[in-house]
RNA sequence: GCUGCUGUAGCUCAGUGGUAGAGCGCACCCUUGGUAAGGGUGAGGCCGAGAGUUCAAUUCUCUCCAGCAGCACCA
C-alpha cells in the first residue's frame, strides 16, 4: 500500500490523505459547506484548482469568496476564457489570443473572421448573453498538461496563427497546461481556474467596450479587437463598481472644467490650454505656493529661451532621440511680395537655420550653469524655473489637461559633487513629501531602474541607483508605508529616476514628481566646477519636479476635489448675495471690506429668489455664501452657509471675515 | 500614430435626401421672494472642413480635421 500523503492546514492540523486526492477532497472531509463554498487552493504557497491533485506532502490553505482578492482574481481570469468560448461560439473563425485578469474585470484580445467585420459595441449583448449561456451549462474546467507539439499542432489545425506563434516560443522544459471548457472547447493556460463555469455568478459582470489592441503590444504587428468586461463575485458588488465609475465621471476635470468656467480647448490649437480667469486663478495659487516652496528650499528662480538653436539639441542628445516630437522653426524673415504682404508660407532658404521650441528645460539650465567659473564652494547650485515647454505628442495621446502639447513644468536642476547627491535628493524627498500633504494627497515612491537603451557607463548607473536607494533609505521611505518598490527598465535614458505616485480621493494614483540622478547631460554639455584641488570636476545635475506640470497638476486637484477646491485654490472664494434688493448698499459694503482684507469675493445682487442663487453658486463650487437680507443689512450681520454643509451660521460681519481669511489661508502660511 | 466611435445653438442632446428642434443658459419684462430651479416674451445655427453622387446633401459616399474609448508612446 503506498503511503498516505500528510496535509496541513492553515489551524496546525494535518489530514492524512490517498495519493491523487485533491484541495476539493480536502474540504469535502472537512465538512459540506467547505466544499461547496470553496474555490481554490493556496498549495505550499501556490495558488492551484480546487481539482487538482496533490503530488507530495503539503500546506494547503483553501481559498473562498471570503478571500476576496483571490476570488476575483480567479473569477476575473474565468470570465476571459467564458468570453473567448462565447465568441468563437458565436462566431465560428474568431481567432483568439489572449485574454488576462484586470484591475476591475478581464479583457480577451480577438481578431474576427475575415468574413465579417471587427467586433463592436453592438456585438456585446450577444455576447454576453452566450456568457451567461456558458456559465448556467456549469461547464468543468479540467487542467491537462500538453507537450509543446500537441499545443502547435492543435493551433495550426485550427487555424489559430497567433496562438500557434506563442505556443512556438513556449521553454521546452517547463510544464504546459490547457483548461478543458467542458469537453468541447480549450484554450492553453498556467491557471488556475475555478472548478466550473457555474462558480461564477452570471449576473456580476458586464462587457464594458471594444477598442484596438496591437498583438503582443507591438505597433508594428496586426491590431486586434480587445473585449473589456467589467467582473466580480456578485451583482452587488458589480453595481458598486458601477457606481463608482459614475462618480468618476462626475469629476471629470474636462466636464467640470467647461462647467466651473476654468478652461477651454479647442481644435486650432489642440493640445494647448486656454485659461480663462478663474482657471488661471487657480494657477497663480499654485505657481505662488511653489515660488515660496522653492525659495525656502533654497532654490534660486531662473528663465531660459523658449527657441534655441537645433544643434544645442543636437548636442544634448535629444534631437536624436525625440526630434519627431519636437517643433522646429526656420530662422528665417519671411519673404515679403511687392504689395508688402507677408505671403501665405514663407519660403525657406535651404541654408536657413532651424531653431527648436523647447521640449524641456534642461540643457538650457546647464547652460547657465556653465557661465562664468563655479567653485565646489558655491555647490550645490539649484536653479528653478516655470519652464513652459512644447511637446508634439501622438495625438491620439492628447487628453484634456492630463497630456497636452504646451506644459509648464515647476522644473529645477541641483547641480552638485558626488558626495551632496545622498543628501540633496533626501531633502527633495522631504520637500516633495510637504507638499503633497498640503493637498490631502498619499503617495508611493518607486525607483525606475535602468532601461535596455541609455546613455552613460555601468559604474555610473550602479551609482546613480544606488544612491537614490540610500537617499530614500535616510528619508525613512524604502518600506511598505510607502509602497516602496523598484521598476526594473523603467528609467529615462540618461538616468534612473525616483517617482511619486500619488493617490487621489477616489483610490486612483497619478504619477507626478520625480527626480532624476543624472551623469550623462553634464557630460555631453561640458558642464564642469573646480574642486578643492584646483582641477575640474563634473557635477551631478539631479532633475526634478514636483507638480509634474501645471497643468495636468490642476486637473488631477479638480478631480481629487471633484472641484470642491479648498478656499485658499477657489477661483471664487465667497458671494454675497441678497435676498431683497433692499439689502443691495450693505452687500456692496461687505464686498468692499471683504476685498481689503484679501478675500476673493463677488456680489450677487440680482433679480433672482434666495433658492435659486443657493443652488447656482452651490453648483458653481463657491467655498462660502454669505446671504444678506434685510435682517442681516440692519443687524450688521451676514448668514454664511459654507459648501457642503447644510446648516447656515449668522455671525456678524467682521467674524466672518475673519473665518474666511483664516480658510484662505494657503497651507503653507499656516501657523 | 493605430483601431473603433462621434462631430447639429454657449452647454447637454433630438431630428430629417427638400437648408432645423428641445431643455438649460443668455437678453428683456413681471415678480422683492429667507437657503438647491417663480412666471412670461425673445434672440441665437455655413448641421466640423473639402470633394463626390443627386434636380436637391446637415442627412448618402470619400478625404481631411478635431474630439471620445482603448492601444502604442510619454525626455
Amino acid at each position: 500500500m503506498t503511503e498516505l500523503l500528510k496535509i496541513s492546514l492553515p489551524d496546525g492540523s494535518v489530514r492524512e490523505m490517498e495519493p491523487g486526492s485533491t484541495p476539493g477532497d480536502v474540504a469535502a472531509a472537512i465538512g459540506p459547506g467547505l466544499a461547496k463554498a470553496a474555490l481554490a487552493a493556496r498549495v505550499n504557497g501556490e495558488v492551484r484548482d480546487i481539482n487538482r491533485p496533490f503530488e507530495c506532502d503539503s500546506e494547503l490553505a483553501l481559498i473562498t469568496t471570503k478571500d476576496e482578492e483571490e476570488a476575483l482574481e480567479l473569477a476575473r481570469h474565468d470570465y476571459a476564457h467564458v468570453l473567448a468560448e462565447a465568441v468563437q461560439a458565436l462566431y465560428p473563425g474568431t481567432q483568439i489570443t489572449f485574454g488576462p485578469a484586470t484591475d476591475d474585470g478581464f479583457y480577451y484580445d480577438v481578431m474576427a473572421p475575415p468574413s465579417r467585420e471587427p467586433f463592436g459595441m453592438d456585438d456585446l449583448p450577444a455576447i454576453e448573453e452566450k456568457m451567461r449561456e456558458i456559465i448556467k451549462a456549469d461547464k468543468p474546467l479540467k487542467r491537462e498538461v500538453w507537450s509543446r507539439e500537441q499545443l502547435i499542432e492543435k493551433w495550426q489545425a485550427d487555424g489559430e496563427t497567433f496562438k500557434a506563434e506563442w505556443a512556438k516560443e513556449l521553454p521546452e522544459d517547463e510544464e504546459l497546461t490547457v483548461y478543458w471548457s467542458g469537453d468541447d472547447w480549450l484554450d492553453m493556460c498556467r491557471g488556475p481556474h475555478l472548478a466550473s463555469t457555474g462558480k461564477l455568478d452570471p449576473q456580476a459582470f458586464k462587457l464594458m467596450r471594444t477598442a484596438g489592441a496591437y498583438w503582443r503590444g507591438d505597433q508594428k504587428n496586426a491590431q486586434l479587437t480587445r473585449i473589456y468586461g467589467t467582473g466580480w463575485l456578485n451583482k452587488k458588488q458589480l453595481n458598486a463598481h458601477l457606481h463608482r465609475l459614475e462618480e468618476a465621471a462626475k469629476r471629470d476635470h474636462r466636464k467640470l472644467g467647461r462647467e466651473m468656467d476654468l478652461f477651454h480647448l479647442q481644435e486650432e490649437a489642440h493640445g494647448s490650454v486656454f485659461w480663462h480667469p478663474k482657471g488661471y486663478r487657480i494657477w497663480r495659487e499654485l505657481e505662488a505656493y511653489m515660488r515660496r516652496k522653492m525659495d525656502a528650499g533654497g532654490y534660486r528662480e531662473i528663465k531660459t529661451p523658449q527657441l534655441m538653436d537645433v544643434r544645442q539639441w543636437e548636442q544634448s542628445g535629444h534631437w536624436g532621440k525625440y526630434a519627431e516630437n519636437m517643433f522646429a522653426v526656420p530662422d528665417i524673415v519671411p519673404d515679403v511680395d511687392d504689395g508688402g504682404e507677408a505671403e501665405a508660407s514663407p519660403k525657406v532658404a535651404s541654408d536657413a537655420d532651424w531653431m527648436a521650441i523647447k521640449p524641456m528645460n534642461c540643457p538650457a539650465h546647464v547652460l547657465v550653469f556653465k557661465q562664468g567659473i563655479t567653485s565646489y564652494r558655491d555647490l550645490p547650485i539649484r536653479l528653478g524655473e516655470m519652464g513652459c515647454c512644447h511637446r508634439n505628442e501622438p495625438h491620439g495621446a492628447l487628453h484634456g489637461l492630463m497630456r497636452v502639447r504646451q506644459f509648464t513644468q515647476d522644473d529645477a536642476h541641483i547641480f552638485c559633487t558626488e558626495n551632496q547627491v545622498v543628501e540633496e535628493v533626501r531633502k527633495f524627498c522631504a520637500l516633495a513629501d510637504s507638499v503633497y500633504r498640503d493637498f490631502g494627497f498619499t503617495y508611493h515612491v518607486k525607483l525606475a531602474l535602468r532601461p535596455e537603451k541609455r546613455f552613460g557607463s555601468e559604474a555610473d548607473w550602479d551609482k546613480a541607483e544606488q544612491e537614490l536607494r540610500d537617499a530614500v533609505e535616510e528619508a525613512g521611505m524604502a518600506n511598505d508605508e510607502y509602497g516602496w518598490e523598484e521598476l526594473p527598465g523603467e528609467g529615462a535614458f540618461y538616468a534612473p529616476k525616483l517617482e511619486w505616485h500619488l493617490t487621489d480621493a477616489i483610490g486612483r494614483t497619478w504619477q507626478v514628481g520625480t527626480i532624476q540622478g543624472d551623469r550623462v547631460l553634464p557630460d555631453r554639455l561640458d558642464a564642469t566646477y573646480v574642486g578643492e584641488d584646483g582641477e575640474k570636476h563634473r557635477p551631478v545635475m539631479l532633475h526634478r519636479a514636483i507638480f509634474g506640470s501645471y497643468e495636468r497638476f490642476i486637473g488631477i486637484l479638480i478631480e481629487h476635489y471633484a472641484g470642491r477646491l479648498p478656499s485658499w485654490l477657489a477661483p471664487v472664494q465667497a458671494v454675497v448675495a441678497t435676498i431683497v434688493s433692499d439689502a443691495d448698499e450693505y452687500a456692496n459694503d461687505a464686498v468692499a471690506k471683504l476685498e481689503a482684507a484679501g478675500i476673493r469675493v463677488e456680489s450677487d445682487l440680482r433679480n433672482e429668489k434666495i433658492n435659486y442663487k443657493v443652488r447656482e453658486h452651490s453648483l458653481a463650487k463657491v467655498p462660502h455664501l454669505l446671504v444678506v437680507g434685510k435682517r442681516e443689512a440692519e443687524e450688521g450681520t451676514v448668514a454664511v452657509r459654507t459648501l457642503g454643509e447644510k446648516e447656515q451660521r449668522v455671525m456678524s460681519l467682521d467674524e466672518a471675515i475673519a473665518m474666511l481669511s483664516e480658510a484662505a489661508t494657503p497651507p503653507d502660511l499656516r501657523s
